[in-house]
DNA sequence: AGCCTTATGCTCAATTTTAGCATAACGGTC
DNA sequence: GACCGTTATGCTAAAATTGAGCATAAGGCT
């Protein structure tokens, strides 16, 4: 009750538990946003994960471990996402449930290959989210979304709901679309049973799930929705895309990789500008006339700027396309 | 080798394993942002923290359990913050070592109250990282760190030490002071063994310790400099120093409270500008005639901005003082 | 040559930032 | 009551950044 002094060994707590590794590996082809799924045991798709083992000497090696082991894939940048550790993520065998906690992180690979092992396969992360991507315009999932979020919204006593959604979504009059709210979106869509995993551990009869959008298996689905929300806001303050690119790549390559993450569209002159500006790219001399018209320079990420600036990222000057 | 599917129940290893569960909690009081330390058994200061217990639905219900236990204290706003898993963490007491993780979180609270219990104690955070306040220009704890700094940079083959000294501390001569990198300088001083806990675990007979920072116990104080980093950053994309403000103050608080926290000056007529056009505030009405000169206008926290605008902070808009 | 497509250069206006100047309003002091 | 120190606030000119487009360049193709 009192003076309690912290972490003392004798009292260790003999309870089952299990810490899983979870990986959101990202790449990005031509336009589309890709992740790295395996095919889980029940038929559901899921990210590559594994539990922490004794003999991995940190969490980040026991994840790139069980990554290498089940995708054949070599991870480059890795960051810690979250930690989830509700008791209701357990399963539960009896009074003696075994606790599990997993800590997902995000990894970012430059170029994705055909997914070295059978059971592994890259899928547009649009596939999970079809609400995210704006980048023609109003994605048309919305217009069966957003009717049947406005009556649950409605059906609460207290308009917090209602709130919630128009931050979210930017359902209201005056409201905008903050593509940094993923992990909100689909949290909202879970509460109202608008996602299939909603509807799994409580049969409780309430809407059906959205066709449209992919399960995944126990909470990946939500561990993509955090990574997507994390990378949308980390792009813009650090220099985070070049981790996705080739060594060298013409500007609208640049734009475009932008563009898939973010689920929007930009100015292209002024993207340009911006990213010539702020010095992020020099050039290396060559071109290419692969994309079409007017032969393209190639740049490459110019590393110096780490040394320059103190949040050297790539802003986005969206485009018309708003609304 | 090939195709396994992650988690399965059968294999589980029945490692011994705990959760430790830690807390940064921030409150600032006039000019100092203070965080709630408790006095260790081992005689250090520590971080309110305690084990994961079964009885915990969940890490943040542990959490908030633990740190009322413990300093009597109410938690407000709550952020997971990372997780610390290495091995290296772990009390290794014979072959069977406990593995220990840690998830540390970050709390804000407005009113720092007198530290209930008789163990818990407020302490500036500028305590632990005397080099991380610029307000009075740079800190003189700077001139004895540099030269040392430096000269382990020089000692390293690759020049790697010596960018990242410059990217961290600002060193070079074009470099700038980026308060948001507070973890990345606590590391570093770590590594080149000029922190108290870098010494403890293997006596290399590096560098002595910095005399004029505090330690913490285990690896409370990168904890600590995680939190510092980590608020430094969210303040100016996201209202949340108001969860550090009463019901009503004036703009001059607003802004000592942001500059305890950045660590840095900023310009008062800009600031005020910036926060009220942005309209993150609201009058009360009232004023006050506490701070010497003309009395101010009290002000609260416009709840509404929460739904407008995608990004609401407080930008920091630096005084003359850099450098 | 003419058309389509993408790349790039440049401009103009609207906004936002930076850095100060100037005035207001209160509590003392002489 | 005038004067001073202190903090609050209003306002502005100049500089820098953004948002939107126009216009031209340079390939491939028919």
């Amino acid at each position: 009750m009192s003076t309690q002094t912290p972490s003392r060994p004798e009292v260790r707590q003999q309870t089952d538990l299990v810490i899983g590794l979870s990986a959101v590996i990202v790449a990005v082809t031509g336009d589309d946003p890709k992740v790295l799924v395996v095919r889980h045991c029940g038929g559901r798709e899921a990210l590559p994960s594994g539990p922490l083992e004794r003999g991995h000497r940190t969490l980040e090696t026991g994840l790139r471990n069980w990554v290498e082991r089940q995708t054949l894939q070599k991870l480059g940048y890795v960051e810690q996402l979250y930690t989830f550790g509700d008791r209701d993520r357990s399963e539960t065998d009896g009074a003696n449930a075994t606790r599990a906690l997993s800590v997902a992180y995000l990894a970012l690979v430059r170029e994705a290959r055909p997914a070295g092992d059978a059971d592994a396969a890259w899928q547009s992360w649009y596939r999970y989210f079809p609400w995210e991507d704006w980048r023609d315009g109003r994605p048309p999932v919305l217009d069966a979304l957003e009717p049947v979020l406005r009556d649950w919204a409605a059906a609460d006593v207290r308009a917090t709901r209602g709130e919630r959604l128009s931050l979210a979504f930017g359902f209201g009059e005056r409201g905008v679309w903050d593509e940094e709210r993923a992990l909100e979106r689909y949290e909202l869509l879970y509460e109202a049973g608008l996602v299939g995993e909603a509807l799994r551990e409580q049969n409780a009869g309430r809407a059906a799930p959205l066709a449209g959008s992919v399960e995944m298996a126990v909470d990946h689905r939500r561990m993509l929705a955090l990574a997507i929300a994390r990378l949308r806001g980390k792009i813009k303050y650090r220099p985070v895309v070049f981790e996705l690119m080739p060594p060298s790549f013409t500007l609208l390559q640049l734009q475009r990789t932008v563009e898939a993450l973010g689920g929007v569209r930009l100015h292209k002159q002024n993207f340009r500008r911006l990213v010539e500006q702020q010095r992020l790219v020099e050039e290396t001399g060559e071109a290419t006339a692969e994309t079409g018209g007017r032969p393209a320079r190639l740049v490459r990420f110019r590393r110096e700027v780490l040394l320059e600036r103190p949040a050297p990222g790539v802003r986005l000057p969206v485009a018309g396309g708003r609304r």
